[in-house]
DNA sequence: ATGACCTTACTGAACGTTTGTTAGGTATCT
DNA sequence: AGATACCTAACAAACGTTCAGTAAGGTCAT
């Protein structure tokens, strides 16, 4: 690996654990045992860092959930199986999600742009298609990110959430969360189609 | 308004904009038309000021949903009521709203335990009430997430959801979302009840 | 009523540290 | 010789924090 590639995933863990104005170059320079100045040799400013590894987290997850659409399985099967991989990809990369977290804080209208059609919007057609296909008289774009609305709640809240009142340790494991939502949507689909 | 709550509420915004380390104190003191000295004159150090804003913050929202609940309608009018409540109370305050996502991000346990048993327990013990009503097998707890997940979901991603393929303005739109969010759940329970 | 005294709310200036950034120099490899 | 990858050392600016001082207001004995 490369210093520039090591400078840019450890700058991914760093952004998204201390966001922007909490990691200082000094920090990041120690964190990959490099001099401040051999940072600036490969990006000009810290601004462009930060975009630059924003752009490298975001760069290989298009294709994650290629095995999803790919089987030949009914609509409610595809459904089921695209919120499993959709919370398990976001469990387990960690420092992808909080720092896709940041970026929707900041919510930067041109970087929401290019994030939208740069990385996700192949998944969200797709998505909103297998809607459609599941409860065609209703809006693909709203029940697309229902869905995923859904499965992004359990895993960002997942702090919060295990100090109300009735909660279980289940509440945290991704095949109790995915089963959850799975029947909410498909019993929901059930009825407006009935 | 005394200083120190004219201190806080403007900390309350700043923090929310900028974040914890991107809010300085020169920055609030040039805010609030004073001294950066007379703001330790008040809080002891920047840490405290930015727990006693979060606490300022979070003092008064508990008590909005309360005519949601004293109402006497039915379970599902009383689901509609406050899917739509919720999405207002976030649409209007984004400032809190703001801040509660860099709470989460920054996932401090103990701040969630605060958070979570001071200020929503019982707005969130209603709504797994009100769940058990509508959807008595199901479990309260996963059930209530649900309702607020799709909720505020809508509300986080507005900035990335409206450059994806499909959007319209009507998206956006408290009404359109409380509506679509409240068939959608009452379908489900319709679907396990029947 | 007045001067002494304490508290409260503030100010300007400074403290030492950390920040992003750069200049100048040194190896290494083509 | 020139490009590449790095270093140490420094820069000004901004950072959180503190200190000494001041002006205003209330309290209280005289």
């Amino acid at each position: 690996m490369s210093s520039k590639e090591k400078i840019l995933s450890a700058a991914i863990v760093l952004f998204a654990q201390k966001g922007y104005s909490g990691l200082s170059m000094r920090q990041l320079a120690l964190a990959v045992d490099l001099s401040v100045a051999a940072i600036y040799h490969h990006f000009p400013d810290k601004n462009t860092l930060y975009l630059e590894a924003v752009r490298f987290a975001f760069s290989d997850k298009e294709q994650v959930f290629d095995q999803v659409w790919g089987s030949d399985c009914s609509a409610e099967e595809k459904l089921s199986r695209f919120i499993r991989s959709f919370i398990d990809v976001m469990l387990e990369d960690h420092d992808f999600h909080r720092l896709m977290q940041r970026e929707i804080l900041e919510a930067d209208p041109e970087r929401m742009q290019l994030l939208a059609q740069g990385v996700f919007t192949s998944q969200f057609c797709l998505l909103m298609q297998l809607a459609t296909e599941l409860a065609p008289e209703q809006d693909a774009h709203l029940l697309a990110t229902s869905v995923i609305g859904l499965a992004k709640y359990y895993i960002e809240y997942q702090p919060l959430l295990k100090y109300f009142p009735g909660w279980k340790p289940e509440h945290e494991m991704p095949e109790v969360i995915a089963a959850h939502i799975t029947t909410l949507l498909l019993n929901s689909f059930k009825a407006t189609t009935a």
